[in-house]
Formats: structure tokens, sequence, C-alpha cells
DNA sequence: ACTCCAGTTGCAAATCTTTGCAACTGGCTG
DNA sequence: CAGCCAGTTGCAAAGATTTGCAACTGGAGT
């Protein structure tokens, strides 16, 4: 505890402990390149401190992704990945649906949208991380030049279902 | 089957067959207003036909986003949940961290992002009833005048793991 | 140093979601 | 209209993530 006092003053603010297990977490999500599972953090996590358990390991990761440290990558298929956010390294990316590549979108293409919520509704978005869909330039659908949202019409009853129920 | 061809022919499209649980949970998601979550799904899909199973139910509700038919809602601490893509009715949401106030947010504010993604990277994204996180108007944080993004610094090592094992 | 208590933890169990697999079937073909 | 087969289904089981709870502890206050 000596370097890293800018976390330990965001934790601290947030009227937090730093407990051994958090430490270790966050140290081990940090020490890594790449995204881990939360399986992957426990494994790490246990060969300093074997008997730290797996839900602490997920209540820390969700802790963690609260505070904004870490960021979440949720492929489809697989389970939920952690990141460092580090500063200067943020980053978002884009999956494509068809062949699965994954894009590294810089921040500032997501500006433009933070500025139109705080605009158009008062809304701070906080953009950490984000994985959107789509498809990469060489997966580009056969005939694609119209407007781009494909727009499913009126289901109206395929099989005659009660109406709302709350 | 007659009205609700175009459906159909999305289906047909993509080499799928049309089931009745299909048919049942498509037309359950489209008859509620609202936001449901699978369970909420499979017990109205269960008055109309009680021998299907949730994870058929499960497996379709994977479909029907996967076509785009349908959109979902994560929010912290609880199951998602899946909403019916309506033609003129497409949206996006902005949740407060704070109050957990939710708001919709219209596709035109996401137009920029598209562009700058087609523009930037070739890629065409899909977006699809978005959850977007951060504070509403009535939820900012005291001193909210800088630059946004608060920024984690490099933190090195709180517990000393290993470095990268990936 | 000693106390105190809100925040944390380990453990067990629950909840939510996905998957393997053999039987089944929609809808195309002839 | 019978046959076929890729796509689907029900069921059982696994996998992923969250939660209840009593014991524990960081770190603020004294
Ligand atoms: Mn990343
Ligand atoms: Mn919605
Ligand atoms: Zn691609
Ligand atoms: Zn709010």
């Amino acid at each position: 505890m000596s370097c890293h006092q800018h976390v330990i003053d965001q934790l601290r603010g947030a009227g937090v402990r730093l407990t051994p297990q958090r430490a270790l977490v966050l140290d081990v999500v940090y020490h890594s390149h790449g995204h881990l599972t939360a399986d992957q953090v426990y494994e790490r996590v246990r060969t300093q401190s074997p008997q730290v358990d797996l839900s602490t390991v997920y209540r820390n990761l969700v802790f963690l992704r609260q505070q904004g440290l870490i960021g979440e990558l949720r492929l489809e298929g697989e389970p939920t990945r952690f990141e460092a956010v580090r500063s200067g390294a943020e980053h978002h990316h884009a999956v494509c649906s068809a062949c699965g590549a994954m894009i590294e979108i810089a921040p500032a293409d997501l500006a433009p949208l933070s500025e139109a919520l705080v605009r158009n509704y008062g809304f701070a978005v906080s953009l950490v991380h984000l994985t959107l869909n789509g498809h990469c330039a060489a997966c580009q659908p056969a005939g694609a030049s119209d407007k781009g949202q494909s727009s499913p019409h009126g289901v109206e009853a395929l099989a005659g279902s009660d109406a709302e129920a709350g």
C-alpha cells in the first residue's frame, strides 16, 4: 500500500473497505492483459490465497465494475469476461455476428452519443467497455445498400394468447 | 397462418422452421407490453401449451433475438428481460445507477455512432434495444462539471500476483 | 491499544441460463 | 401423399451467477 493511492482513495471514497480479497481480485485483473472469465480470476486469486471463495470473486467483480474500475465483455455463448479499465486505454468492442471478429472502438466514436443524451434527456451516460454487435467490413450481407435496420412488422397473432397481463 | 406473412418470410429466409413452440414464444412476447423475463414468457406459453419446456423458451428467445425480432433488457440484479421489437417503436434505454429511473432513448440519438462505426471501421452495427447506464438529470453527482469519465490510474500491484498467464 | 459496527466473507443453497442427446417434425422433394 | 433430413424439442444435467446468513474484520473514533 504505497503506490496505487489513487485507487485506494477511490475505494475509500465509496465508503468501502479494501480487504485482501478485494485487493487480490483487483490485482489479478489489472495484471492480466485480455479479458478474463470470473473463473479464471478465481483460479489466479486462489494461487495467492486458496481459501477465497468464488462468490467473493463474483461479488468483487460486480463491485469493481460498479466503481468503473473494470469493464465487462459479454460474448454470445460464453461466460462474461472482465478487463481492467486502464487510463489512456479505454475502449469499446464491436463483434461481428458472422465471423466473430472483435474490433476495438475508440471512445471518441461515442462522444456524439454522450452529448446527445445530455442534451436531449439530461442523462450523463457512463460509457465503459461497451460491446456492440453487427457485421464487420468483410461480412457485409449480400444486398447491403438500404436503410440498415431490418424492420419486423406488426406480429399480430401467430398462436393466439391472451393480451398483456402486467 | 395468414397475416404475419412478413415474419414467416423472415424466419423461412433464415432456413428455420416455424414450430408451434416458436410461434407461441413469439406470440407471447409480441402480445405483451413491457419487458418480460424468460420465466414470465414460459408461464404464459404454458397456459397455451403446458408441455413446452423452459429450455425451449430460452432457446427461442435467443433465436428470436438473433433474428432481431426481440430485444433484451439487462438490469443490475435481476434476470434478463425481453421485449418485442416493433416497427416504428424501436428504442433504447438509459438506466440511472442512482435512482433506477429508466429512460427511453430514440434511435436517432445513436445514428451518429452508427455512421462513425461504418466510416472508421467499416463496421455495420446492429443497434437493437441497448441498455446504457449513467445518471439521470435528477441524480447528477455533486461536483459534476469535469470531463465526465473518471479515470482509474495505473493499478500496479495491490497484492502482488504473477503477470499475465493468458 | 480497545471498541464498535457497517461492510465483507465463506459456505451452502438457490436461481438463472445453457447444453448433450435421442426422439421428433416441419416443410421441401418427388 | 410418402420419405427424408436439417432443424427442434423435452428431459436431465451441467454450468454460470446470485443470495441468505452468521461469523468476521477494516479502519474510524476514542
Ligand atoms: Mn476490452
Ligand atoms: Mn424497451
Ligand atoms: Zn465478420
Ligand atoms: Zn436518477
